[in-house]
DNA sequence: GACATGACCGCAC
DNA sequence: AGTGCGGCCATGT
């Protein structure tokens, strides 16, 4: 199986409420060290596979996206809905 | 093949 | 709370 794929198996088992860093990711697809390689899985993945990137934060618990990114406002409302609290609110004030 | 880039991380200051 | 640095490595130029 390859890199990605683990990455993509590990990502589709964080449970509804609750989220993980990317290199907490990597982590449990057997590929430490290599969140940078997270990033990438997510971005290649197929939309068809519906993952939840959005459970998917910095280690800071930090949305990774930079600002004014259409991604971020949509991440944060994901993460909204779902009860988690995230720590770059600012987004959402604007 | 060298070099830059990126949805990253941890540590040091 | 910022910033910088070294580590990581797939991709693109």
């Amino acid at each position: 199986m390859k890199d990605i794929q683990k990455i993509w198996q590990v990502a589709a088992l964080i449970p509804v409420g609750k989220v993980a860093s990317y290199g907490q990711v990597a982590d449990l697809a057997g590929l430490p060290g290599r969140a940078r390689f997270t990033s990438k899985a997510l971005t290649a993945a197929p939309k068809s596979m519906q993952l939840p990137w959005f459970r998917i934060l910095r280690s800071s618990g930090h949305i990774a996206f930079p600002k004014s990114s259409d991604f971020r406002i949509q991440q944060y409302n994901h993460l909204i809905e779902e009860g988690i609290l995230v720590k770059n609110m600012r987004v959402h004030m604007l």
